[in-house]
DNA sequence: GCACAAATGGAGGTTATGTCCGCATGGGAC
DNA sequence: GTCCCATGCGGACATAACCTCCATTTGTGC
């Protein structure tokens, strides 16, 4: 980034100008109406007009990974400190998961695209995810290691656990009670039951019967 | 339905056959494109005007509704086979949140105006959820019954984890064995872990602690 | 057949998306 | 300072979908 034009000429300053005023109305806009709202009406509230919005960011997917770079930033801030804080690793899985359902109840309507990244390949968005799940996948092991989570669980499958139970509340639009008994529902999930019996840590129980893919 | 006008006419024959020819033709134009198709594409193939698919089905939901009646008397005989098979409380439970999926797997994209119509209380689709949840309750209310299953759970919830799962991944669009692996995940949630030793049968554990609502 | 209520169909208002191109504006040479 | 021109701007426009309205057609009862 800023890396001026090799050829002849410096960009031109309103283009960078403009580039972080979009931002920041987009930031708000999305904020308010989700990330489902008219693009023109963040040109309009701009003060530009479609095409310029568009020639800084193509698509709608483009803008919104602009706008979670930020957020990123301070998601990993919470992913080194939670490392760093050297709890157990259930709590450590806990807190990422927790700081990941964050991220993502960031703007309303945020979880159909990321499960739309997560799975096109596609998408601008897709190595956010990819990073997501991996990080997820790193605190997930450490668990798994200790004998304290399910070993046939993926990180995958918690990620999008995540996306799902964000999805579903409708981004704080809905019931605070389902979606915190469905958080528990899917921690009762992959925590394994209990260490206080001698017995053989991990799985108790084998892989649940998976029904034949009909 | 099908009751005749009381007061001069009878209703002319060309609206029910119309009325049939639409709901063949959503059926098919549903389950190749999804339900976020174009309403017009439907008049189009049936060979109709838009203002007389409107005339018959107001809005998307409407039509949804009709198309789900059919499928929804075929999920009620689904219930009532499980019922009477008299199995063990958690294998009709089971039982009955399969049936639940393959319903809601009906068309692509049906999670989400089902998800809406659970949180509005407006939508025409309303009723036939509230239905869902409370068989929902009544199969996880005798497995709680049991001790089979933990008792804090709620059937809103366990419905809306049907949704959430069907939703993530994309309605067999995409990877099944994460499907499986969320539908997993879920069960291992609500089912009570063993009745293998002669402990107190339900919650060994108390209600997970959920964090305050922030 | 005839009259008329009922139903049709498509034209059209509205809102959103994304593109294209004439125009203005900022950067650099002098 | 001023002039040139590449760069970026802005909004008009092409496209697509939604849903409504009403002139016209069509089936029903007599």
């Amino acid at each position: 980034m800023s890396d001026r034009q090799n050829s002849t000429r410096k960009t031109r300053s309103d283009k960078e100008r403009n580039r972080t005023h979009i931002l920041e109305v987009a930031e708000q806009f999305f904020g308010e109406q989700g990330v489902d709202g008219p693009m023109q009406a963040i040109a309009k509230r701009a003060g530009l007009g479609p095409g310029t919005l568009y020639r800084h960011f193509p698509t709608r997917e483009a803008l919104l990974v602009a706008l979670l770079e930020a957020r990123w930033n301070e998601l990993e801030a919470r992913r080194q400190a939670i490392e760093e804080r050297g709890s157990d690793s259930v709590a450590a899985l806990k807190a990422w998961l927790e700081a990941l359902h964050e991220f993502v109840t960031a703007f309303d309507g945020l979880p159909a695209p990321l499960r739309e990244a997560s799975m096109d390949n596609t998408s601008p968005l897709t190595i956010t995810c990819e990073d997501l799940v991996a990080t997820t996948g790193h605190f997930l092991a450490a668990a798994q290691r200790d004998g304290r989570a399910h070993p046939w669980v993926g990180a995958r499958e918690l990620f999008l656990s995540v996306l799902a139970t964000v999805w579903v509340t409708g981004a704080a639009l809905a019931d605070q009670a389902s979606g915190q008994a469905l958080q528990a529902l899917l921690r009762f999930g992959w925590e394994t039951p209990l260490p206080d019996t001698d017995a053989p840590p991990a799985d108790r129980r084998p892989r649940p019967d998976l029904d034949p893919p009909t």
